[in-house]
DNA sequence: GGGTACCTGAAA
DNA sequence: TTTCAGGTACCC
């Protein structure tokens, strides 16, 4: 499910159930997140929910003079999904049990309605930090994604564009998806050196990329199986995609005819018109 | 850099 | 049965 606006939609739909709500507890069902158990939680207020890259970051307000804030860092990685129940444990049936979806690996209780941490292939994680968690790379959404400084983190690097895009500590929040995407709607080969692109190859790249995000985002992202939304909704941008999951399909751009091609880059598909990306 | 591992489920 | 899946971490 999660790249930057499938993330970006989760935080926006939860953040207004959670602000300034009550902790009562974090339930943790999978060992896996055994490291996630604490037992501190009680009566804390949630005072905020950020996504950072692909992160999405709980703010626990402290309670006393003295007390830390905390932060748990949530990552759903391919499979997560949190699910706001609002009547938990009543909904928590209706929540889950409707898509036939595995118990939730953990479950935030609040003082009224829970957060379900469902995840199938269990490749989530989850964390604790005392320090509110920090960027790791350029976030392609924000203010400082420019031509400029998009150019200066290409300069220099061998990596085929498409994988480099994905490199989450250059760029955070591509995925496989949009990376393929923002390629083609920039017209460039993602089988090119990264560090190849020429100026104006960059501009187009930094304008696609801008765009394709801010309309998936407003599309409330990308759903392929079911749903993504933390009520369950499901992200409209599909229909949007032009090459992702179209190999053999015509290329989408008027009067090109070239078939969509799939090729495999370092493990993961990229799809591309061979005819329209140089 | 490239290959493999982590997991489960859906689809071919 | 085999392949594929929206992500990352770890191996040489």
């Amino acid at each position: 499910m999660p790249e930057l606006p499938e993330v970006e939609t989760v935080v926006r739909q939860l953040a207004p159930r959670l602000a300034g709500r009550r902790v009562a507890r974090l339930v943790v069902r999978d060992p896996k997140l055994a490291g996630a158990r604490r037992r501190d939680l009680a009566g804390r207020r949630i005072a905020g929910v950020a996504r950072v890259g692909k992160r999405i970051v709980l703010e626990f307000a402290s309670r006393r003079r003295g007390e830390s804030p905390c932060y748990l860092e949530v990552h759903l990685r391919m499979t997560g999904r949190l699910l706001w129940a609002e009547g938990w444990p009543v909904t928590a049936g209706a929540a889950t049990g409707r898509r036939r979806l595995p118990p939730p690996r953990a479950v935030l209780v609040l003082d009224r309605g829970a957060v379900l941490f469902v995840d199938p292939r269990r490749f989530g994680t989850m964390r604790w930090s005392r320090e509110r968690p920090r960027p790791g790379g350029l976030d392609p959404t924000g203010p400082g994604f420019t031509t400029e400084a998009l150019a200066r983190l290409l300069a220099g690097a061998g990596t085929p564009l498409k994988p480099w895009l994905m490199r989450q500590d250059r760029l955070e929040g591509l995925g496989n998806i949009y990376a393929s995407e923002v390629t083609y709607a920039a017209a460039i080969d993602p089988r090119r050196p990264a560090g190849s692109l020429t100026r104006e190859e960059v501009r187009r790249l930094a304008a696609a990329t801008r765009r394709i995000l801010r309309a998936a985002i407003r599309h409330c992202g990308t759903t392929f199986s079911d749903f993504q939304g933390v009520l369950g909704t499901v992200g409209g941008y599909r229909r949007y995609l032009r090459v992702y999951g179209r190999a053999g399909e015509p290329c989408p751009r008027a009067g090109c005819g070239a078939r969509i091609e799939r090729i495999v880059q370092q493990g993961r598909s990229t799809y591309f018109c061979p005819r329209c990306q140089r």
